[in-house]
DNA sequence: GTCCCGTTTTGCGCTATCGCAAACTGCGAG
DNA sequence: CTCGCAGTTTGCGATAGCGCAAAACGGGAC
């Protein structure tokens, strides 16, 4: 069984207010496990067995329809929960995640959250911040998709990504892990043709430099105005 | 200060797993309050100084731009908790609660949630719970503003309201509170000409039967057809 | 009963974006 | 080094739905 370092972990939201020797119980429940690039964590509909933190790498958790159409709920970054579905009392997890990178997970069994929580009330509190805010953000998106043009959405999403992921280089902000051009359609509510069309504008204008499953913003700055331009004045 | 009979909401999610005599300790921090019809109850951007519980009436969440366009988050059915900014450790509403009809609410102060849940862990779970599924349905939102049209969103948006808030009449099913056009558009991301559109559509068909604020389901199942289709075969 | 205002209906031109099709390209496998 | 394929680019016609404008409607206030 692997030991996981606690030192590794305590610093994060989940584990806020929670003594080291608590920790240290808790982690005893966990396993970690690798996922390699491209792997399924978990399916949509599938027993919600167990939950997760991400340690290394980048998870795409996707929503997809009944006649196929995907949609990306959201690209967990390390340190993040996922797969929370006992959280909200679910039996089957409610979307697939997938490793868009060689990542490695701590996995508790569903089972044990009930006990955990009992034990310590702070994972209960934290778990509910931690859910409220992705409850907010999804409100914005809402809000984004409901109010704002494509090209706009697109821009939202990619600082968010930046902000959330993003390497700095000399030359920009780099999205921190593959992302294709379909990823962001289904981000955004729109299709790959589209998001190509955009990139390909915003690159003409040294917005920025992208490639196969790559972007770099070369211009974090100029996104920005592109994404609270409110939909007036217009471009070359 | 007004007493509140605890058999009212002893069976609500809120309160599951709570003793009678916890919930008594906790409708005592409570206070209680009637907002006419059309009152705000909080303003999006406020200090989030309570949270509440509706008793009575019906309460339009919306969350407002910064260039004044608005979105309906949801509504507020009795039995329901709102304005739970503390949960998620937000100082202000992100959104406007609007009583539209005379409601009855539930107040406690935001100051005293962090000690109600060490007291009665079981609140953070419920909460968890109420929050998580709120999630799950802003994501089955996100996903159907985009895969499918305007008329599927309408048919998919009156069902829910007509399942959590639908009157049953002899003639179908009575949306149980008033509503208008311009708030149907902002529950599913259009504009309050093409839902008029298609509501008339809907009517010559007598699929549903509406005027000012009101909408009945004459043929539920019907709708539920539409909601359904995959966006092919044509109508009239 | 009458007036007024918020809501709803409807027409019409416009355009952002889709959908399909086809060509191109860079990376990884072997 | 070369091949093959997933990912990307681009063109072009089609259209769902928007935006504006104006008229009709209905219910409450007085």
């Amino acid at each position: 069984m692997a030991k996981v370092d606690t030192s590794l972990v305590a610093h994060l939201p989940l584990f806020a207010g929670v003594t080291p020797e608590a920790l240290d119980e808790i982690l005893r429940e966990a396993r970690s496990a690798r996922y390699p690039k491209n792997s399924a964590i978990f399916e949509q509909g599938a027993d919600a067995q167990s939950f997760f933190l991400l340690l290394h790498g980048h998870v795409r958790a996707a929503k997809t329809t009944p006649t196929g159409e995907q949609i990306v709920v959201r690209y967990v970054a390390p340190g993040e929960t996922f797969g929370l579905a006992m959280a909200i009392g679910a039996a089957r997890y409610p979307a697939t995640a997938i490793a868009v990178d060689d990542s490695v997970v701590l996995i508790w069994p569903t089972s044990a959250w009930p006990r955990l929580v009992e034990r310590f009330p702070s994972l209960a509190a934290n778990t509910l911040q931690t859910v409220g805010t992705r409850l907010q953000e999804s409100h914005t998106r809402i809000l984004e998709m409901s109010t704002q043009q494509v090209e706009q959405r697109v821009a939202h999403a990619l600082l968010r990504l930046a902000k959330q992921s993003g390497k700095k280089l000399d030359q920009g902000i780099e999205i921190d892990f593959p992302i294709s051009r379909q990823d962001i359609a289904q981000m955004t509510g729109t299709t790959l043709h589209t998001v190509s069309r955009i990139l390909s504008g915003w690159e003409s204008q040294g917005l920025v430099e992208s490639g196969r499953q790559r972007i770099i913003l070369r211009n974090p700055h100029g996104i920005v105005v592109l994404a609270e331009r409110s939909a007036d004045s217009g471009a070359v």
